[in-house]
DNA sequence: CAATTTTATGCAAACGATTGCATAACTAAA
DNA sequence: TTTAGTTATGCAATCGTTTGCATAAAATTG
């Protein structure tokens, strides 16, 4: 269509200049052939190569390779600020390696996540960490078909073939369902996330499980079900609870967005919260501290789980499929602020 | 290295299948090419490829066509939520056209922006948004040998070739100004970006401008200098400030973070804000709203930036060089919030 | 119906790198 | 010095597409 003059160098033109063949620069060029060459030769080609401003075509390269050197990253969202401390995590053992990150958004929408694995695919990642899976789903058929390496971050699947690196959701859950017995709230309602989504559904089912071992009562009509981990659903979620009549001091919200929402919708019901409601997140999302009344809740580590993702990913890209754990769970830790106070005494 | 088993499926297997040349395949799955075949053949061809599972090998077509349909988007830190908008918005023009992002962060570091530039270049984009540029730089050297379309935007370079679509920055200070004078300060303090970007560069000389014309004395040691956009320099240049000695009565930040910073600066010195001094940002982040004294800022269209940057881009891609202009501003506007008051009769 | 144009397909040459194999040059051994 | 064994380089095939050109078949024309 287009026919845009371009002024590339190519491996003929230095081999040319050098009086060598081109395989010969090729050889010279790269690390791992150097060695076959004369230094002298080695050292002559390069001079002149960087003379010309030769840089090589990773295009051609990977053709004859079959190695792009390039990883896809399938987010729920960029825009999320959950999402890219693990992009940056992932980045920091990949680009070291040479590898460069394909980032892809799929706004949780199987339709695009189905497209957008598709290009992936097509330009031949060669590797995907997919920190946007669902619990169940049959979207990896043409990644598993591809022989791509797969792990998922942050959410898991229920594939036990697929390697996953999650956040303790169950710990960060029993931490604060601790965090609230101890200081004297026996009536909890929880906020669930997305049924679909592994956090969703884990810790729906640890709070279930620790409010039980706990002793703790918890009628069904006590937990709301989100259907997206955003603020206007907690506030939904928050508003149900409030007109169903129910008696609680506490609500432990599945995420940080769900419990803002939530708290917002207190105060705009005139419920103020600590004081008649205590309620909690999960996150710990960045400027946290600055909201008040400062959400407690679960601080995760974003960063190492796109870090260890990446370790597992370069790992079975090279074939090191020994010792992959299946999951792999990361800490987390309780982080105290003012959103949690002793329950009334006489509840609402 | 490693021989992987990849049971990939090519033109040539699906013309064997059907038993037409690969060149027909091509043809026949080719949305420009299809017409030149019957459409029968088309059909069957299209069915066939489909049932084999056939993807395109897009690393093969860009070697071929010269084109990867690919651009490369450097930010400054992906992690900064100021950025990810853009990345969205510049996504809504590329993504229907075929494109796919290749998204790098610099930290701001000119080694590091250089030795991605050389990935992107490397991998053949077919054109750069930068969002990350300083005002004067050379480094656009290598972009340029390569005859990639390049785009700035929310900053700009000091060359007027390389196109730049940018936020009102001047227009935002001006407002703010404004703002403060029509309630009665008359005593303004500058927290300014780094000179090095064209942002805090511009913000600075707005400042400047904009208090002289409306008779405002401002003397050198009411600005202070930000050697980044963060908060702690935010924190810093607000001490610096107040040990100055100086008289003021409002503080212009040249961004929201250094607005955040500053104020809890101000905070723990026992300063209030707004009743003693009153603050302003610029960008409007995220959650602003919802952490208090609520600052009073400028908010900007990261996400039209960001689709005007690649709207220009895919016109330049395409040599359709006429009318592209070399600035493009978009309009902002003020937010009103608590962190601005009238002044104290009597100041500090 | 012959002559001509149009249409549908195949052939083969790129694109720019990597790499197995061949070979020339050199070194070491006998 | 001859032979065997290295070592450094070149040759040519290959990766999976796209596309200019050639050509056979079909359609149009006078």
């Amino acid at each position: 269509m287009v026919n845009k003059k371009r002024n590339v160098i190519t491996l003929k033109d230095v081999a040319k200049e050098v009086g060598v063949d081109k395989s010969t620069v090729s050889r010279a060029l790269n690390p791992g052939t150097q060695d076959l060459l004369t230094p002298e030769v080695v050292a002559r080609i390069r001079e002149v190569a960087s003379r010309m401003g030769y840089r090589k075509n990773q295009m051609a390269r990977s053709l004859r390779t079959h190695r792009t050197m390039t990883v896809g990253i399938v987010l729920p969202d960029i825009t999320n600020t959950l999402f890219a401390p693990l992009v940056r995590g992932a980045e920091s053992i990949l680009e070291p390696l040479g590898y460069t990150s394909m980032i892809v958004n799929t706004d949780d929408d199987s339709e695009r996540r189905n497209y957008l694995i598709g290009v992936l695919l097509e330009r031949g990642v060669d590797g995907i960490i997919d920190a946007a899976p669902q619990i169940s789903t049959t979207q990896f058929k043409s990644i598993a078909e591809h022989g791509i390496p797969l792990v998922t971050a942050i959410r898991k699947t229920d594939r036990t073939s697929i390697p996953a690196v999650i956040n303790d959701d169950e710990a960060g859950i029993r931490l604060l369902i601790q965090y609230l017995h101890a200081r004297g709230h026996r009536k909890l309602a929880h906020i669930a996330g997305p049924e679909t989504l592994s956090t969703g559904h884990l810790r729906l089912n640890a709070f279930r499980q620790h409010t039980e071992k706990i002793g703790l009562d918890v009628p069904e009509k006590a937990i709301a079900y989100a259907m997206r981990f955003d603020e206007d659903e907690g506030s939904r979620c928050a508003l149900d609870l409030l007109i169903s009549g129910l008696d609680f001091t506490a609500i432990v919200c599945a995420n940080d967005r769900l419990a803002l929402g939530a708290i917002k919708a207190l105060h705009q019901s005139g419920v103020r919260c600590p004081e008649d409601i205590s309620v909690t997140g999960f996150n710990d999302l960045p400027f946290l501290n600055l909201i008040p009344p400062g959400l407690t809740t679960i601080r995760i580590q974003q960063f190492d789980v796109g870090r260890l993702s990446a370790e597992l990913l370069t790992r079975m890209m090279n074939n090191q499929e020994a010792a992959i754990p299946s999951t792999s769970i990361l800490p987390v830790e309780l982080v105290e602020r003012g959103s949690v106070s002793t329950p009334r005494t006489n509840s609402l």
